[in-house]
DNA sequence: TCTATATTTCCAGAAGTATGGAATCGAACG
DNA sequence: CGTTCGATTCCATACTTCTGGAAATATAGA
């Protein structure tokens, strides 16, 4: 992953009312949340939200998808993934016995594919 | 971890420069480097590089030990886990089922206590 | 104390980002 | 078509960050 990626994404959450976009969509995955509702429950006008996610698309944090008149945004994990893991492998750069190792461990479930009911 | 400190840590980070100066702290660990060094390395002028500096440490990510004449640097890399954990952490916020395991694992030296040398 | 070296602070101009009002685009529906 | 509603683009203003020259601070050594 290219630096300037990694920048862009960084930049990315590194604001507020993005953080707190992102975040909600996170939350809201699977199914996404649409412009408007997000820009309503977060009390944030329509356009400066368009502005927000239009800076978190361009950094590929999420996706857009328009449902007849609603555009609905969902979160893109993988890419939060991708760009933590970036940062962590720049970090232990050859040397990885420097590094604590790195958790994110709370996030695995138990079993992911063995049991899901 | 607060999300003020999510946000300083990840602007901290979000500049070409700093990032560039975070990765080879990162390189330097355990000895770290000075200013000046890596000033001259970077090719940046040393007071441009001192307000980068102080950006990285009030943000955590660095600290500094004054030895003479030098202050020397270190990367605060347990500070950069903490931060990357609690974005994965805020990520999978009561449904980890959602997240794809956030790996970081490549970090993770196949014996850490056993054998070292 | 005076000088030299390392680093930081002060300051100001340049560049970039955030914010929201008004206008525009796009889709649904009569 | 004309209206309505959701979302985005345009644009101007305010704000913040980046950058480096000049001055100040800190330490070591003669």
């Amino acid at each position: 992953m290219e630096s300037n990626e990694i920048i862009e994404a960084l930049a990315a959450l590194a604001q507020t009312t993005r953080l707190a976009v992102f975040r909600r969509l996170v939350a809201a995955e699977p199914e996404g949340e649409a412009a408007g509702d997000l820009a309503r429950d977060l009390a944030i006008p329509p356009n400066t939200l368009s502005a927000h996610l239009a800076v978190l698309a361009r950094a590929g944090l999420v996706s857009a998808d328009r449902r007849g008149r609603f555009v609905v945004y969902r979160a893109a994990v993988d890419r939060l993934t991708a760009v933590t893991t970036a940062l962590v492998a720049d970090c232990c750069g050859g040397r990885p016995e420097l590094c604590n190792p790195p958790p994110a461990t709370e996030c695995r479930p138990s079993r992911t594919s063995e049991v899901s009911s």
